[in-house]
DNA sequence: TAGCTTTCTTAGAATGATTATTGATCTCAT
DNA sequence: ATGAGATCAATAATCATTCTAAGAAAGCTA
């Protein structure tokens, strides 16, 4: 498994990106986060590194790097956006029960589009996928919690 | 194609769900609506039939008959949900144009979750799947509008 | 059927994530 | 240097959704 080390996979600077130090610190805290941050845990890591940066900062910040496709945006139904510095091709799994979110990495080069049966004529440009249910922590901690009834 | 017509493959009544008229309305607007409604959507097309209702109790209405399992919540990134009568399998193609949301059905029997490599020991319970890009109606649109350059 | 309990509905307030606004500051090509 | 455009911070505003409180309706129980 190839993880997101950093100096690994990771995308090259875009040349129409200013990279400010508001916005070099949101993607240095996103890459040093495994965890998935949303936009406000984000703000309260970077202000340990610049304490002047405000919460919209952060916002436009993420923004700008996901549009320039150096991090990606993950949603979860209605919940807070959450971000990810893992540019390879994954998904991710939620576990249900804690919250967390682990990338998921593909096993085989399947086109997944072509498994549903389309409008006539679609041109399908991306997919969104998220798989989820319960973590093996959770999984382990249900079984010493409530043994067979 | 099985599309979804009025007295087919429509789920049972649960025995322990008081079907109110407001419950009744809600559902059936969204019985007949083949656009995806969003509450508000919905708010506004119970109204012709219940003008008293409020805001607040389609919302209640529209989360009773989801965790029912007569409707279903369609979510695309952070934008209003959706509420679909379909209750087929089936996933969701969203136009990034025009912001149309069609059905489309699983053409095989593919055990999707399979096709990524999960932490060991995970519990999949869900898969929450959307394909976007461009529709039928916008493709030919664009053609007409932008000929090849 | 009367009385009691629970559920449902409504209007409006509250919440929480995100976006918009505004004025100040910074950057870079002239 | 300078002026246009980008970025930043603080704050206000927005928008979907949820909460609250009080009244209305429905369901049991005697």
């Amino acid at each position: 498994m190839k993880a997101n080390l950093p100096g690994h996979d990771e995308p090259a600077l875009p040349a129409d990106l200013r990279m400010t130090p508001q916005r070099a610190v949101v993607h240095e805290v996103v890459k040093a986060s495994y965890d998935h941050p949303t936009a406000t845990e984000v703000f309260m890591r970077a202000k340990e590194h610049v304490p002047a940066i405000s919460l919209a900062t952060v916002y436009n910040c993420l923004d700008t790097l996901v549009a320039h496709g150096l991090l990606k945006q993950v949603n979860l139904d209605r919940a807070s956006s959450r971000f990810c510095a893992n540019m390879n091709d994954h998904v991710h799994f939620h576990c249900d029960q804690c919250g967390a979110v682990a990338d998921a990495h593909p096993i085989s080069e399947m086109p997944i589009s072509t498994l549903w049966k389309l409008p006539e004529g679609s041109r399908v440009t991306r997919l969104d996928i998220a798989l989820r249910g319960i973590c093996p922590e959770c999984v382990k901690k249900n079984a010493t919690a409530k043994p067979q009834v």
